[in-house]
DNA sequence: CGGATCGTCAACCATGTGGTTGAATATGCC
DNA sequence: GGCATATTCAACCACATGGTTGACGATCCG
């Protein structure tokens, strides 16, 4: 087993940490990962190659977002693949929006984050999220 | 002026550091603060009755929460009224619901969510919830 | 005025975080 | 086997974070 993440409950019910959670997205090398894995799954090298920092450092910000459920790791011959997981993010998302009193989501200003922050990180990948529909 | 917070540009948008808002909202007690100003505006000394730890570090929570653009502080007499300021955490609750894929909201998780965090305020601090579809 | 209350500031301390480098462990390939 | 690739581990460093305490300015009240 590559990941020891949150695990869930014997009920299959989710366990999720909001201290994790939140502060493993609050920064931002972790949140152009994670927009990174929405595109597609992707090995570890692949993960660390847009970024100036080592691969060790890439690594343990893998080892912080699977810690809180937020990607699952599975090793495939030498390969880690990465994959995005859902579940604690929405954990976190339901949370926020309550406090946000449930107001439409602005899908527009959201491209406008994902965009902002994946320049800034140096973070190429020009087609991550304009194109796909 | 009591507050610094993120300012909003000339277009009166808000400009919102991701950053700031994540690591404030992944401490347990500013989001139990942030719980409490939900019901009603408060004032720090009351903000920091149901605390174990002492004024002056619940004054520094409320300063990054200030920071981070999720409350206000408005003085009136020799007390500071605090304010819970939903825009910036709409802001996070976009971003969130992005990566979440705009799966519909669970209104019990999150009311189970509040009910547990704020019984126990400073202890261990998850919440559950179903999983997807 | 003098004293009590409200809140912050400054200094300090322990621990956590994000990065580095170099060595170590697996795995695939010839 | 032997070497290259993929990834982590361990030690280290600079700096941030979350807490403490004590002193301080500001404000209300008698």
């Amino acid at each position: 087993m590559v990941d020891d993440p949150q695990k869930a409950g014997d009920n299959g019910i989710m366990v999720v940490n909001l201290d994790m959670v939140f502060s493993a997205l609050a920064d931002p090398t972790r949140r152009a990962i994670l927009a990174m894995l929405l595109e597609d799954d992707m090995a570890v090298t692949d993960v660390a190659e847009p970024f100036q920092m080592s691969l060790a450092a890439i690594s343990k910000h893998l080892g912080i977002l699977a810690e809180a459920g937020l990607i699952s790791r599975e090793k495939r011959g030498r390969v880690i693949w990465c994959k995005l997981e859902p579940d604690a993010l929405r954990a976190g998302s339901v949370w926020m929006q309550g406090f946000g009193q449930f107001e439409p989501v602005d899908l527009d200003a959201f491209e406008r984050f994902l965009e902002e922050e994946l320049a800034a990180t140096g973070a190429e990948t020009e087609t991550t999220l304009t194109p796909s529909a």
